[in-house]
DNA sequence: ACTCCATGTTTGCACCGTAATCATAGGTTG
DNA sequence: CAACCTATGATTACGGTGCAAACATGGAGT
């Protein structure tokens, strides 16, 4: 009685429109992606690229900052995908602290190629806090990082170690896309990974 | 003929409203000081503030970003401020480092106590390029840490180091202010810049 | 076949950034 | 001193946005 309703099950409808949510989701992904700007990304331009009218999203989104919520969730889903692909699953010592450095290199690669997305994932906060779906999707992203830096490190120090690493890496990349160090680094992002790789690597100055 | 006319020094002009460039300025900072949120910062709001016509604005700045330029290069020359008055100028061994984990921790504070100026520090620009004045006033502030850290290290790491510290302190920022590490930290810039300071002291994974 | 309700549409409002036009004030110059 | 000239600010108008409210539609369950 409940599960048999049409649309019960957001995102797979098959009603009007079929997949709105799902497109207009993706119409966001695709609004980010062409103009870096992440204030393009709107209610309306979004139903304009889904074919649909400016207030059929509200029938899928309380508000404009739950698209971007749900943008931002899909964003850190792929940036979960991301971290494992370039983590690669080495258990070896030299080869988990390859694995750290390559998490660092896919994170500022990530957030290099699509700015505007990786903004978004970090000031989508709707109606002044974030969605629980958004919070699972950035914790399963950080737990690839952060289990990582487990196999590193010894068990009471991981916590702050994972944290330093996340920080030393989105400093990195946020420092990219705002273009705070040099125009040849943001537009390629194999140079910014180059970037991270070493800046991992670096002495500390507690030499 | 040309700095005998009245209002040729932009900011320093006295005929109607006698500084109405500064007050916007003013008025923006004090916009991003009460609400947290950077997109409450508008033409309007800040001539609303100013006491003037919605319309005097586009008198003293080009457009809306030339205004966020200009309210960022404030927020640049106070972060430098906080930095030199953090950094202490010791001169000794331990005082340097002592010197440059106080940088750090300054940071981190500056970026808990005004988020939204911290935001638009990082994302200021003004029809896709920062302007000269921004430019001038972020490289000032960057100086301070830079010049510490080249206290520290050999002259040939001194660019990379200063380079890996700034990018550790802007990512615990950011990840602070964007709520990522936990609401009790987000709200005490005490809190924070003692995150800040122990994440800098830690032991690297490369030990 | 009838009804119901989720979905999408239409209309309307307040706000924003900005272009165009007008009004004024205060020095500059004859 | 008076006329003017230009920088400054005010008005009006246009397209855009997010959102609330009322309306239309069409498949699902009875």
């Amino acid at each position: 009685m409940s599960a048999s309703r049409p649309g019960s099950d957001p995102g797979k409808g098959g009603y009007h429109h079929g997949e709105l949510r799902a497109a207009l989701v993706a119409a966001g992904l695709s609004i980010l992606e062409e103009g870096g700007d992440a204030s393009a990304l709107g209610l309306r331009e979004a139903a304009r690229r889904a074919g649909v009218s400016a207030m059929a999203p509200y029938r899928h989104f309380p508000d404009k900052d739950a698209l971007l919520a749900a943008v931002a969730t899909v964003g850190f889903e792929r940036l979960r995908c991301a971290l494992q692909a370039a983590d690669g699953g080495g258990e070896g010592d030299a080869d988990a602290r390859e694995a750290l450095y390559a998490q660092g290199a896919a994170y500022v690669a990530f957030a290099c190629a699509q700015p505007g997305l990786f903004r978004l994932m970090f000031s989508a906060r709707s109606g002044g806090s974030r969605p629980a779906t958004l919070c699972e999707a950035s914790a399963a992203a950080y737990a690839v990082l952060s289990d990582r830096v487990a196999t590193l490190v010894p068990a009471a120090s991981a916590a702050e170690e994972a944290l330093r690493s996340w920080a030393l890496v989105h400093g990195i990349a946020s420092l990219v896309i705002d273009g705070m160090v040099g125009e040849a680094v943001r537009s390629d992002p194999q140079a910014a990974a180059a970037l991270a790789s070493r800046l991992l690597r670096l002495e500390p100055i507690v030499g």
